[in-house]
DNA sequence: GTAAAATTCTATTAAAACGATAGAATATGT
DNA sequence: ACATATTCTATCGTTTTAATAGAATTTTAC
């Protein structure tokens, strides 16, 4: 489940993709357009700065801005830096792996194995879609014969 | 993330598939070889069960067993009992669809979309996959030009 | 019909994560 | 100096997660 957090960076991000080049973005601006509790967008959009992606400016005519253009910044980086990995389960993330504590044999779980293919799916989604892309459907899923 | 919970389920019950047709298996041998805690695990086949995916018995020579063959059980089945919904927000789930409290229009919001890419690649694989399956790369994804 | 073996039920708990709020501190522009 | 913004630190209540405890119930075997 993707947190409010991760949901609320989301819709600010996307925001600010949009307002890119017109200058910086008031936090209450952003919490107004779009319904998130102002305190705590704060802390968000504070540590999506503190990983890189947003720039800031404080006092008069001050606010946020994207750090670069929209269409570098992908989605995926967006949620790893707000929720975590994407994996489903840490033995087959690949920014954050560990080992399942309870499990004896990597090599032979079937589990990892179909949670193996489910991160690659999210994350092919998740790191090729940036704030730029109007997202259509642009990925199909070609089930090959068994 | 994959709860523990959900992890512990699925381990017992591809253990209870590699097992079918061999007559019911103990609680305590299943946490045993699986290294979950009993009690625990008590829990979790007991939903399952009343999921109607497992069948029990009770007394001396009882225990658990599938309720239908290994390959009639989908791995998403299994997740959706012990987790809940696959998709990543409740408003682009199939099964327990929920508008976002500040969405305003769903129509446009890109999240939304992006979410759904992700449901549906998730679902696809988890929908497919049957505990009877040795889980190979049976996926992959096509990146249609832009 | 009693004992042993097993699941089932109900309740509780400790710790972590989540969602949010409060207030003081700091930096900036005029 | 003042108003405007972000930044920092701390706290708080609720929910979820992971696990444990113990009594109740069902079944089989003798």
């Amino acid at each position: 489940m993707l947190s409010k957090k991760a949901k609320y960076g989301l819709k600010a991000m996307f925001y600010l993709g949009k307002h890119y080049g017109k200058g910086p973005v008031l936090i209450a601006h952003l919490a107004e357009e779009e319904n998130i509790p102002k305190k705590f967008l704060e802390l968000i959009l504070l540590e999506l700065k503190k990983n890189g992606i947003l720039h800031s400016k404080m006092g008069k005519g001050g606010g946020y801005s994207l750090s670069k253009s929209p269409d570098e910044i992908k989605v995926g980086q967006i949620v790893r830096i707000l929720d975590g990995p994407l994996a489903p389960i840490a033995c087959v993330s690949k920014t954050a792996y560990r080992k399942c504590d309870e499990c004896e044999n990597e090599k032979t779980c079937e589990i990892r194995k179909i949670m193996m293919q489910v991160r690659d799916a999210s994350a092919a989604i998740l790191d090729h879609t940036t704030l730029a892309d109007a997202p259509k459907a642009i990925f199909t899923i070609n089930r090959k014969s068994r």
